[in-house]
RNA sequence: CGGGGUGUGGCUCAGUCCGGUUAGAGCGCGUGGUUUGGGACCAUGAGGUCGGAGGUUCGAAUCCUCUCACCCCGACCA
C-alpha cells in the first residue's frame, strides 16, 4: 500500500481524552477515531490489525471443531422472556422498539439467540456434542465506557457456546476451549494470565478468564509466588489459621463507645488490632435482610457472600432495614443478639478470641465476645477478599496482587438456558435428555488494545508479527522522479515476494517518514535511500530492536524474512 | 447516579479570575521557493456561530442562569 494514496492520519501530539497507552497510540498511529463515548471507528490501518486477530481466532475455533454463525444483533424480547433474562438484565441491556412497538435487545451476549437456534437445529445425541461460535458486535450500555477501545458500549466479540449430552462432554469442550484459548492468545502475542474466576450468576463449575496484566486493567488478580495458583479477587481463596487476641475467655461486658462506628474509630478507641472486631454488615439478599459477621481487618466479597446465599440480587440494606433488623442506629450491630435474622460467618470469625462487636443498642459494643458462648456460628463461609501478602491457598506462600484486563473468558455454563428454553434430545435410550452448556467469550477490541498495551515504547507501537497490519514498512527517501520509480521496482519485488508491504513513497522529510515507521509500529523497516540509488544498499531494521542490517537488493527478501522469523 | 474537571480553527493549547478595538500561538492544511537519513526553512494564504440557548451590559470567549458533550474518581453492573 502506497502511503500517498492511503489513509494514515498520524498524530503529532496525545488526543487530550487518551489516558491510557494504548488508546494514545491506537489514536496516534490512525487506527481509530472516537466517534462518541465509547463508540470507535477503525480506519483502515486498525481494521487490518483487528481482521488478523479475527482471523486467528477463526482457524483457531475451526481447528477445535467449532461452526461459525452470524446472528441477528437485535433479537427479540420473547427470547430473552423466555429465559427470563428480559427482567433480569437490568440496565445495561439497549432495548428497543419498531415502529409496531415490538421490543428488541441490541444483543449484550448470545446465550438465548444461539439456544435457540440450537434448539432447532438438534434432536438426537448423535447431534451433539456441538460447539457453535460467531464473531459479532456486541452492545452494553456501559455504566462508563473507558480506555478507549477497552471498555466501549459497542465492541465485537467471538462467543462461542457449547452443547453436550453430559458433564464428561462439557469437560471435553471446555478443554477443547481451553487449549484453543491459549493458542489463539499466543498467536497473537499476548502474554495472558489464565485465573480461576467466579462463574456470575450463571452458575456453574469451572470457569477461567484470560487476564493481561496491565495497571489499566478493571479487575484484581491474586497469583501465587511459588505455585500456580492465580485467581480473580472475586473468586480468590486465601487459606486461614489466624488466631485474633488471645489468653483466657473474659466476661462479656458493654463498653459504652459514643459515636465510635467505623473499624479505624474503633480501633483508636480501643487502642487494638482491626481484626479482632467482628464487623456485621446488614444486606438484603433477594429482598430478604442478612448479617454478614466478618472481622474488622477484612473486606466483605460480596460475590462470595451472594454465592453463600445463593441469592441472585445482593446490596447493602438501607439504614432503616438496620435499625430494625438490630434495634440500633448503623454502626452498632453484632451477631449477639436475640433478633432473628440469618447470619452467615466468615471462616475467622471462629478464630476470634475476646472479639469485639457492636451490642446492637445506640453507643454500646460488646468487649469480651466469644464465639459459641456469646453466639453461635451457624452458617460458616469464606466471605471475605484476599489481598496481596495473604497465604496461598494450595501452598501457602505469599501471593501477590496484579490488575489485568480480561480478554477471555470460558465457562461451564450448566443447564440454565437448556433448562429454561426446553433444549432436549433423544439420548441411546430414547428417552428426552437435556444437553448441558459451556460458554466462551474473547473480546475481540480489547484484545487489539491489550496488545499495544503490552508492546510498545516511548516513540509507538510494536506489532507481534501475526497481529501487524502490514508485514514490512517500506521508507523511500527519495527526491528525484527517477529515483522514485526505482523504488517502485522495489515495492513491486516485496509484494510479489508475498509481503504485505506499507511503502511510504509521500514527498516528505526523512523524518516525519521515520517517525511515522515508528508509530505504525510494522515490524520490519527496510530503508532505500541514498546508499540504495548510489551503491545498492538496503537498510533493514526490526521493530523489535537490534541493529540496521545493510543488504542488497538480491538478498533483501531472505533478509525480511529472517528479520520477521526473528520478530515475536 | 454522586464528586471533580474541560469545551476557543483539523490537532494541542493560551486568553476567562479583573468584560473593552479586527480572538491568538504551535502543529497540520493550500500556494511559491529553498531543502531532504530522525517530525526542515522562508514567503504567502485559507480556516473560528469561542459547545448550545437565554440573560445582564453601551459592549460578553470573559459575568449570571439553564442546557449539551467529553474526561477523571467513585458508586453500579456479570
Amino acid at each position: 500500500m502506497r502511503i500517498s494514496r492511503y489513509i494514515l492520519p498520524t498524530l503529532k501530539e496525545d488526543p487530550s481524552d487518551a489516558v491510557v497507552s494504548s488508546h494514545r497510540l491506537m489514536m496516534r498511529a490512525g487506527l481509530i477515531r472516537k466517534e462518541s463515548a465509547g463508540m470507535y471507528v477503525y480506519l483502515p490501518l486498525g481494521l487490518r490489525a483487528l481482521r488478523k486477530v479475527i482471523a486467528i481466532i477463526k482457524e483457531e475455533m475451526d481447528a477445535a471443531g467449532a461452526h461459525e454463525f452470524l446472528m441477528p444483533e437485535m433479537t427479540s424480547a420473547d427470547l430473552w422472556r423466555e429465559s427470563g433474562r428480559w427482567d433480569s438484565m437490568g440496565p445495561e441491556m439497549f432495548r428497543i422498539r419498531d415502529r409496531n412497538g415490538l421490543e428488541y435487545a441490541l444483543a449484550p451476549t448470545h446465550e438465548e439467540a444461539f439456544t435457540a437456534v440450537v434448539r432447532s437445529l438438534i434432536s438426537s445425541y448423535r447431534d451433539l456434542p456441538l460447539n457453535v461460535y460467531q464473531i459479532n458486535t456486541k452492545f452494553r450500555d456501559e455504566i462508563r465506557p473507558r480506555y478507549g477501545v477497552i471498555r466501549s458500549k459497542e465492541f465485537i466479540m467471538k462467543d462461542a457456546y457449547s452443547f453436550d449430552m453430559d458433564e464428561k462432554g462439557l469437560d471435553e469442550s471446555y478443554q477443547a476451549m481451553r487449549r484453543a484459548y491459549r493458542q489463539i492468545f499466543q498467536r497473537c502475542g499476548l502474554e495472558t494470565i489464565p485465573v480461576q474466576a467466579d462463574t456470575g450468576s450463571m452458575g456453574g463449575s469451572d470457569s477461567e478468564e484470560f487476564m493481561v496484566a496491565s495497571e489499566v486493567g478493571e479487575e484484581v488478580l491474586l497469583l501465587c509466588g511459588s505455585c500456580d495458583y492465580k485467581a480473580n479477587q472475586e473468586k480468590a481463596e486465601f487459606r486461614r489459621g489466624d488466631r485474633k487476641g488471645g489468653g483466657a475467655p473474659e466476661a462479656l461486658r458493654e463498653v459504652s463507645t459514643p459515636d465510635v462506628k467505623t473499624i479505624a474509630d474503633l480501633a483508636a478507641f480501643f487502642q487494638c488490632d482491626e481484626g479482632l472486631f467482628l464487623k456485621s454488615i446488614v444486606y438484603l439478599a433477594d429482598g430478604a435482610p442478612v448479617m454478614a459477621v466478618v472481622p474488622g481487618n477484612r473486606e466483605i466479597n460480596e460475590l462470595k457472600l451472594a454465592r453463600a446465599l445463593k441469592a441472585t440480587a445482593l446490596e447493602l440494606a438501607p439504614d432503616s432495614v438496620v435499625e430494625e433488623v438490630t434495634g440500633a442506629p448503623v454502626g452498632f450491630a453484632g451477631p449477639v443478639t436475640d433478633k432473628k435474622v440469618r447470619m452467615l460467618f466468615d471462616l475467622a470469625v471462629k478464630g476470634v478470641v475476646n472479639g469485639i462487636t457492636g451490642a446492637n443498642k445506640k453507643d454500646l459494643h460488646y468487649a469480651g465476645v466469644n464465639p459459641g458462648r456469646d453466639f453461635t456460628i451457624g452458617e460458616e463461609y469464606d466471605l471475605t477478599k484476599a489481598v496481596a501478602g495473604d497465604p496461598c491457598p494450595k501452598c501457602g506462600s505469599p501471593m501477590r496482587e496484579t490488575k489485568g484486563i480480561e480478554v477471555g473468558h470460558i465457562f461451564k455454563l450448566g443447564y440454565k438456558y437448556t433448562k429454561s428454553m426446553k433444549v432436549s434430545v433423544l439420548n441411546e435410550q430414547g428417552r428426552e435428555t437435556t444437553p448441558i452448556m459451556g460458554c466462551y467469550g474473547i473480546g475481540v477490541n480489547r484484545t487489539v488494545a491489550a496488545i499495544v498495551e503490552q508492546h510498545h515504547d516511548d516513540k509507538g507501537i510494536i506489532w507481534p508479527k501475526a497481529i501487524a497490519p502490514f508485514d514490512v514498512h517500506l521508507v523511500g527517501i527519495w527526491k528525484e522522479e527517477q529515483e522514485l520509480r526505482a523504488l517502485e521496482g522495489l515495492y513491486d519485488t516485496l509484494s510479489k515476494a508475498g509481503f504485505e508491504v506499507l511503502y511510504d513513497d509521500r514527498k516528505a522529510s526523512p523524518g516525519i517518514k521515520f517517525a511515522d515507521a515508528d508509530l505504525a509500529g510494522l515490524p520490519v523497516r527496510v530503508t532505500a535511500g541514498k546508499g540504495y540509488f548510489q551503491t545498492g544498499d538496503l537498510e533493514i531494521k526490526c521493530r523489535w530492536g537490534g541493529e540496521v542490517v545493510k543488504v542488497k537488493e538480491s538478498g533483501l527478501v531472505e533478509a525480511i524474512r529472517d528479520s520477521l522469523a526473528g520478530c515475536p
